[in-house]
DNA sequence: GGAGATTAGGTTATAATGTTGCAATTCTAC
DNA sequence: GTAGAATTGCAACATTATAACCTAATCTCC
């Protein structure tokens, strides 16, 4: 688990450690952290919460920001394709991922109540692909598991 | 692994057992059947495609059933509530299940290529389920995941 | 079998999410 | 500098899903 939601920190810290961890990438990869995207990873990441791509608009608007949907659209794709963040299916919304630059799958924990994310670590999303691949002989290319339910907290105040 | 869609096989029987395994299931539930819902679960099996809530609506029209879409996707939250066909975020579409009355993941292959999904049967998700309950003391009440890549036949003709 | 409750369906409009196409600009490499 | 590539601006549009409100069918209980 490569870090835990649920314990109290310093959320600047998460911030900025993806915002240097993406330059780094960025440079690695001869990619361009323009301005947009590297507010739209700012924006993402400002808190646990998966969030929409239309929530992001009026936000980069207060900016100065071009804000029509296919700015926001492109800035998201693009840090999808880095792996800088990933998409929560089920809920159309984007959430920073925790850690970028090693492939792997998509894998979260999600608060039906406050709507926090948990990134899990979970080694059995790739037992799953190689299962299927050697019983069917599927090619397992891109893999995405979401868990639904109530978090600690949540539990608590109920 | 409950059925192979890559196996060759008289894909009638997987229509009609899915309603005569839902007419069952709704007996047992108390739930009606109605024309529209039995339709609408027998177009989800036309074939092992997931299929589209907005694809459903001419064809319905075709048969003379009402086809706006509240009709649809009343009749769908129907079928997903019962647990006989689940959803594929990813698409934004729907896919009959192959072993309603169970509860279980929903677990799926599907194929970037071709669009064929096949359920899995996969007890590893529930191991992620438990092992994120145990390390962060979430409570999970749903889950959901999703394989893509290429089935054996569009790995075969590629 | 009839009154009242419940469930299902019809209809219209609208919200939410995501894409296409093309022109203008900026960056990169030679 | 200049050609080519990548990025952005912009307008329109496409797709997916829901809200609101009402009517019709079905069930329950007497
Ligand atoms: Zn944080
Ligand atoms: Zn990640
Ligand atoms: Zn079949
Ligand atoms: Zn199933």
């Amino acid at each position: 688990m490569t870090q835990n939601v649920y314990k109290a920190h310093d959320h600047h810290v998460c911030i900025d450690s993806a915002v240097s961890r993406a330059r780094a990438l960025c440079e690695e990869q001869g990619a361009r952290l323009t301005p947009v995207r590297q507010r739209v990873l700012e924006l993402v990441w400002a808190n646990h919460k998966p969030v929409g791509a239309y929530d992001l608009l009026p936000k980069l608007a207060e900016e100065g920001f071009n804000s029509a949907p296919p700015t926001v659209y492109r800035a998201l794709d693009f840090l999808l394709d880095l792996g800088l963040v990933h998409r929560i299916s089920s809920l159309n919304a984007f959430i920073g991922c925790t850690h970028p630059g090693e492939a792997h799958p998509s894998c979260f924990f999600v608060c039906r109540e406050c709507g926090e994310a948990q990134e899990l670590d979970a080694e059995q999303v790739n037992t799953i692909a190689r299962q299927a691949e050697a019983m069917l002989g599927v090619k397992v290319e891109q893999q995405m598991t979401e868990l639904m339910g109530l978090c600690p907290r949540c539990q608590a105040s109920a």
